[in-house]
Formats: C-alpha cells, sequence, structure tokens
DNA sequence: TTCCTGACTTAGCATTGCCCCG
DNA sequence: CGGGGCAATGCTAAGTCAGGAA
C-alpha cells in the first residue's frame, strides 16, 4: 500500500496549507485573489464557459414540474446495498458482519439502567415496540418548569436552584426512558420506510403586511405608491441593503428583472431602472423593526417564545408507527431573494411564497390528513411508504423538489446513518483489495480505466467528493474529482523537495477552494500527464469518466459502495488512528479534549471542511491571552507567598500545625492555578488551530459516533463532553449500544 | 446509453439562546 | 441585570446517487 502511509505526514503538511487554501469572501467569490493563483481564478466564468466542455450538459428546459401526480404507490425494485436486504432478519447487523477481530461488541447492549429484555437474538417478530411508555409526560414537565421559574424572577434561593436542577434531571431520565429504542428493533422489509404516519401538514410562513402609510418607496425622487406584491418584494431587496450581495451585478439583474414581472403594467413602464429606486425609508423601517425586536421586555419575549413553542408542538411532531417523532423542518421555506453560493448565477431571482396548492402531503391511508390553511387545498395528497418525507414541494429558482423531513434524531434518519458507517466498515475489511486493483488499472491498456483509477487514488488519498456534471449556468462552477478541468490541476515534476507533486485549486462543494500540493506516485503522475495533452484548460481531465461510470464500478467490488463511502471510511479510520495517536491516559481532561479536537481537526482538514474565520476572533483571541497573561501572573505570586509560608513553617519549626496548614493551602492554591493556566493555554491553543476549520461537518456526517464513544470510555471522559444535546440525541443508538472496547 | 429527476445527505452561514462578566 | 461572546440551533443551498424514461 506503501503511499496510504503519505496519508498521516500528509496531513501535517496539509495542515499548514489550509492556512492558504482559505479563501477570503471575496476571493471565494469573485474568484480573484492575487495573481498566483492562476488556474481556478483567472478562468472564471466569463472567459472560460466559452471553451468549458463542449460536450457538457446543455440546459434544457427544466421546470414544468411534470405534473402527473398519480396516486400512486411506487414500487421499489429489490435492490442489494447493505447488507442483503434482511426481510425481518434480526437487526444486529453488526454481529451478522464478518467483523473482525474480537472485538465487534458494537451491538451489545450496554449496560445502563436499562437491561434490554433480549439477550440478542430474541425479541421474535413483530415491529414490537413494547417500551415506550407515557409520551405525554415529557410536555407536562415542561410546562411545569416554565410556570416554576418564570414568575419567581427576584433571586433564586439556594433551594430553588438545587429545584431546578432536579427538574433537569428528571426531565433527562423521562426523556432517556421516552426515546423510543428503535437499534433494537426488527428492520422492516424492503424499501418500507414506516407503516403509519399522521402529521398536522407544514407551517406556512405568515402572510404578507403591507408597509405603513408613512415608510415609502421612491423612483427617480419621486414618491410612488407600490402594488402590495411589487412592494413585498421591494421590501426583500431593503432588507438586504446591508448585504454586499445587493451590490453585485448579477445579484442586481436578477433582482431587478424579477422585480418588474411582479409589478402592475403602470409600475413596470414607470420603473425600469433600478439605480433611480430609493428604498431608504422601506430598509430604514426594518432596521427599526430589528431594533425593536432586540429591545423587547422580556414579557414580549415570553410571549413570543411560547407563541413559537405552539407551532412546534402542533406542526413539530408527527406520529411514526406509534411514537412521535419530530419533524426536522416543517416549516415552508419564507419568500424572499435567492442567494446562491459563490459566483451564483441565480443569485437575486425571487424565490416564490409557496402556497398549500403547491404542496404534496405525505401520510398513510389510515391516517388522518393534515387541514390545509382556510380556503385552500394541497396540490396532493400521496400515501406512498417507500418515501421517507411528510410534505414536499417544487421550488423555483432550479425547479427542485424540497422536503419535510424527519429530524436527525428520528428512527428514519438515524437507521440510515447507522447503515452508513457499517458500509464504510464493510470497506475497511476490502479496501486493501480495492486499492490493489486500481493500482494496477493504473497501468491499464483502457484509458477509461486508467482515468478511473487516477480518480479513485484521488478520491481515496485526499477524500474529493465524487463530482457528478452540473448544467452550465444554472448554479455557480464549481467541480468535484470526475469533474475536475485541465485548468485546476498544476504538474510539478518536482516541488518543494518532493517529486511529482500535484497542485489542486478549484472550488468545490459551496464554492470553498480546495487547494494542496500533494505527492503522488509516478504512475499517476504520468498518466495525469497523458490526460492532459492536448487538452484546453477548460477541457475535462477525465474525459472518459463520470460519476455514475465509476459508482457502477465501485457497487462491483463491494456491493453498496460508492464515492462517497471513501470519504466515510477515511474520515473514521482517521479519527480512530488519531485518537489512538494522541490520547494519553495520563493527560488530564483538558488535554484529552484537546487531543479528541485534533484527531477530529485532521478529519475536518482531510475534508477540507472549512469557515469564515469568526468576525470576532481576533478581539476574543487577545482577551483570552490577557486571561491568559493575568492568570500567570496570579500563578507567580501564589507561588512567591507558597515559598513564603514554607520558610515561615521551616523556621518556626514544622511542628505549627497552623503554619502547616497555610503552607498547603498555599499549596493548593498554586496546584489549582496551574491547572487553570493549563486548561486556559489548551484552549488558546485549541482555538487558534480551529479559526477557520469547522469541526461540526466532520462530526455530523463523517465520523462513526461509536468510535467516540468508545473513545470516551475508555478515556473517562464524560460523553457529553464532546457532544451537545442535540448530537447526543441524534446519536442515542450509538451512545446506547457502544463499549469502550468497539473497533471501527 | 444518456438524460432527467426524485430522494436523501452534506454544507456553511445566519440567527437565537444562554452564560458569564463587570 | 444588561450585554458581549460563544455555542447551539435553524435554515436552506448544494451536493450524491440511482431508477426509469427517452
Amino acid at each position: 500500500m506503501g503511499e496510504k502511509d503519505a496519508k498521516g505526514e500528509g496531513s501535517a503538511k496539509h495542515s499548514e496549507a489550509v492556512k492558504l487554501r482559505r479563501l477570503s469572501d471575496h476571493e471565494r467569490t469573485a474568484g480573484g485573489g492575487d495573481g498566483n493563483k492562476h488556474s481556478a481564478k483567472s478562468t472564471k466564468p466569463t472567459e472560460k464557459s466559452d471553451n468549458r466542455r463542449s460536450h457538457k450538459k446543455v440546459k434544457t428546459p427544466k421546470m414544468e414540474p411534470a405534473d402527473n401526480h398519480s396516486e400512486s404507490v411506487k414500487q421499489e425494485p429489490v435492490d442489494d446495498d447493505f447488507a442483503a436486504k434482511k426481510k425481518g432478519v434480526k437487526r444486529k447487523r453488526i454481529k451478522d458482519e464478518p467483523m473482525e477481530g474480537p472485538s465487534h461488541s458494537t451491538s451489545a447492549p450496554t449496560s445502563k439502567k436499562k437491561n434490554k429484555q433480549h439477550g440478542q437474538e430474541e425479541e421474535s417478530g413483530g415491529e414490537a415496540q413494547k417500551k415506550k411508555p407515557k409520551k405525554k409526560t415529557e410536555k407536562t414537565v415542561k410546562k411545569e418548569e416554565g410556570e416554576h421559574s418564570a414568575p419567581k424572577k427576584p433571586k433564586k434561593t439556594k433551594e430553588e436552584i438545587e429545584e431546578a436542577r432536579q427538574l433537569k434531571i428528571k426531565k433527562k431520565e423521562e426523556e432517556e426512558q421516552n426515546r423510543w429504542r428503535w437499534w433494537e428493533e426488527e428492520k422492516y422489509e424492503d424499501g418500507v420506510k414506516w407503516k403509519f404516519l399522521e402529521h398536522n401538514g407544514p407551517y406556512f410562513p405568515p402572510e404578507y403586511q403591507p408597509l405603513p402609510d408613512n415608510v415609502n418607496f421612491y423612483y427617480g425622487g419621486k414618491k410612488v405608491k407600490l402594488s402590495v406584491t411589487a412592494e413585498e418584494v421591494a421590501l426583500f431587496f431593503a432588507q438586504m441593503l446591508d448585504h454586499e450581495y445587493t451590490t453585485k451585478k448579477v445579484f442586481r439583474e436578477n433582482f431587478f428583472k424579477d422585480w418588474r414581472k411582479e409589478m402592475t403594467h403602470e409600475e413596470r413602464s414607470l420603473i425600469q431602472n433600478l439605480d433611480k429606486c430609493d428604498f431608504g425609508e422601506i430598509h430604514a423601517m426594518h432596521k427599526a423593526k430589528v431594533e425593536a425586536r432586540k429591545n423587547m421586555t422580556k414579557e414580549e419575549k415570553l410571549a413570543l417564545k411560547e407563541a413559537n413553542q405552539k407551532i412546534v408542538d402542533e406542526y413539530g411532531y408527527c406520529l411514526l408507527d406509534h411514537h412521535k417523532e419530530r419533524i426536522g423542518n416543517f416549516k415552508i421555506e419564507p419568500p424572499g431573494l435567492f442567494r446562491g453560493r459563490g459566483e451564483h448565477p441565480k443569485q437575486g431571482m425571487l424565490k416564490k411564497r409557496i402556497q398549500p396548492e403547491d404542496v404534496i402531503i405525505n401520510c398513510s391511508k389510515e391516517a388522518r390528513v393534515p387541514v390545509p390553511p382556510a380556503g385552500h387545498h394541497w396540490k396532493e395528497i400521496r400515501h406512498d411508504n417507500t418515501v421517507t418525507w411528510l410534505a414536499s414541494w417544487t421550488e423555483n429558482i432550479q425547479g427542485s423538489i424540497k422536503y419535510i423531513m424527519l429530524n436527525a434524531n428520528s428512527k428514519l434518519k438515524g437507521e440510515k446513518d447507522w447503515e452508513k458507517y457499517e458500509v464504510a466498515r464493510k470497506l475497511k475489511l476490502c479496501v486493501d483489495d480495492i486499492r490493489n486493483q486500481y493500482h494496477q488499472d493504473l497501468k491499464s491498456k483502457q484509458m477509461g480505466t486508467r482515468q478511473r483509477a487516477v480518480a479513485l487514488y484521488f478520491i481515496d488519498k485526499l477524500a474529493l467528493r465524487a463530482g457528478n456534471e452540473k448544467e452550465e449556468g444554472e448554479t455557480a462552477d464549481t467541480v468535484g474529482c470526475c469533474s475536475l478541468r485541465v485548468e485546476h490541476i498544476t504538474l510539478h515534476e518536482e516541488l518543494e523537495g518532493s517529486k511529482y507533486v500535484v497542485e489542486f485549486d478549484f472550488l468545490g462543494k459551496d464554492s470553498i477552494r480546495y487547494y494542496n500540493k500533494v505527492p503522488v506516485i509516478k504512475k499517476v503522475f504520468k498518466n495525469l500527464n497523458l490526460f492532459m495533452e492536448n487538452k484546453q484548460p477548460g477541457d475535462d481531465l477525465f474525459d472518459r469518466l463520470n460519476t455514475n461510470m465509476l459508482n457502477k464500478h465501485l457497487s462491483s467490488l463491494m456491493a453498496g459502495l460508492t464515492a462517497k463511502v471513501f470519504r466515510t471510511y477515511n474520515a473514521s479510520i482517521t479519527l480512530q488512528q488519531q485518537l489512538k495517536e494522541l490520547t494519553n491516559k495520563s493527560d488530564n481532561e483538558a488535554e484529552r479534549l484537546l487531543a479528541y479536537n485534533r484527531a477530529n481537526r485532521a478529519v475536518a482538514i482531510l475534508c477540507n471542511h472549512q469557515r469564515a474565520p469568526p468576525k470576532t476572533f481576533d478581539q476574543s483571541m487577545a482577551n483570552l491571552q490577557a486571561k491568559i497573561e493575568a492568570r500567570r501572573e496570579q500563578l507567580e505570586l501564589a507561588k512567591t507567598e507558597l515559598k513564603q509560608a514554607k520558610k515561615e513553617a521551616k523556621t518556626k519549626g514544622s511542628s505549627d500545625s497552623k503554619l502547616q496548614t497555610l503552607v498547603e493551602r498555599k499549596k493548593a492554591a498554586v496546584k489549582r492555578c496551574e491547572d487553570q493556566l493549563l486548561k486556559m493555554e489548551v484552549q488558546a491553543t485549541d482555538r487558534e488551530e480551529n479559526k477557520q476549520i469547522a469541526l461540526g461537518t466532520s462530526k455530523l456526517n463523517y465520523l462513526d459516533p461509536r468510535i467516540s464513544v468508545a473513545w470516551c470510555k475508555n478515556m473517562e471522559v464524560q460523553v457529553d463532553k464532546i457532544y451537545n444535546k442535540s448530537q447526543r440525541d441524534k446519536f442515542a443508538w450509538a451512545i446506547d449500544m457502544t463499549e469502550a472496547d468497539f473497533v471501527f
């Protein structure tokens, strides 16, 4: 395997590189920046789009929401992805799998308070959800708490605080009790996602409220009273005036075009130039509103909060197979101006208001159908239990479908997540073979095969995304592995002491720049040279390859294998390795957590998960440094005092118990100071290293939670030190089932 | 075979919530 | 006892991937 190892050290380089990699906001979007970065930049849409692959998809009239909504229930073909379809196969999948080693403890239930009534194999069929008693209690408790703490604000007595604490604990336990332990149940047959589904439909944003009479729009200096429709769109723009979006040409043009579509004839003939429009008063009103909201009294805020809670209670949950589940996004997206990421050709377009008539409802036949808002009806009622969505509508910018789906802590999402990690673990078992294979393929006579091999090499080594082709002009110009163009890489026979270096510079998902210099093996390098022969910068690097072919190939090597599985696999395995490497039993908790974050960070760097440095970063860093400095002085002082005390104790004879205790006390003080200092220093390091790296994405989407849970157990760290509440909810299955000996 | 689209995951940024400090 | 600052949550855009039509 040889070069896989490069990854380890690679990641060190990597981390240096990461600084370079991030583009500041304007660089990112403008693709401008300073000269040296030729490729990704100079090639911006304008000049490049012309020579961009001619064979690329050409936009065809899309949209047309295909009005053929039949009442059909899709027939799911028998696929064979993950672990052979179990029709009623027990769900201890891990055990079923030929897992390595003695330690596939995975599915063994942890002790905790619940000793599942099933050893492992039993729990004979049936959808069975025996446990899960009272569901309601949860709410009651919450209410109670509200009534308790809110009215008596004066000052909390000790008892009250204690009481609140107890309540919290109780609530937590209750929640735990109520949790649907779906991972102990049997899986449904193929393709069936649920047997019963009932919900109240999506929540619609409030109607537009016309502007008050004292707020006006002006055109060419003259007051113009707009129609309600045009006014609403004008407000969308006015609200964004502080944002630099509204200064961009494309944004303004798209907005203006769409705005004019919403105008009456008269308005349209009057308003011909956006520059002559004055949204000042509207903008000011909006700012005032924001300000007013900030300055609401406690009572007002509370009232608002309660109103929101009511909405959540009514629309935020559904009933799925006898269990109440939280819905992830139960609100219909409000209208507004589309804000794409990066240099999006459609930025500024009007995102229309969705009406019930646009919405398809999905629920079971037996369920109560949600009531549409008064005077409205749904587009369609569907009963399709092979999908997981509760409602959907077609969005007007890209013509794609938006869905209302369940929260990440739901069975439907959790199960899928678990499955994802199981597939990745399966890859672990055959990854060596697959690597050997693509190394062989690098020498293939078939150009297509060679390209596939090189692409796979990148995907495996660099965790690149697959890179589907995109329609030109519909989205920002971004690429993944298979869609890389010649202009995105530069070959260096030798660079900075390494041979055969490939320099990548392209915009990936969300227009985040990927910049990396990677030494590759000679065969890969030579192949790249070959692929680039006689091509223009705008041509596809892998002209004989697309994601479909690649994935077809992969799935022939292993059931369920696709390009993104490599990302999951490499992310998780990296975490596991790094944790092993970086943590010591002898560390204190702060150091252990730093180690964990560093391991997490290594993955984030691998996956190129970036973030804009927080606006207040420098300031807060300085604050922290100041605090550290202060603490350091305090430590010095404490040390001096300790010395003093010791001296005194010595001179006065050690028999003096008072002095002895003083010495002890001073010692303790020093120790405390040291600990705190260390903790803060560690924190500072952590924060600095994290400046432009986002840990959340990998934690949430790529790292098998069982690795983290097992690490916590081994290191005696509380799980809630690494997972917040919603993460613990999402990973409840892993927290529940994972033992210390889990190995990915 | 290619195209198209539906369904679902992954992504970063914006907003909100909450804790701690002065 | 407000407000600054960060963490948590919300939002929705932008990917992946596969099935089925053309």
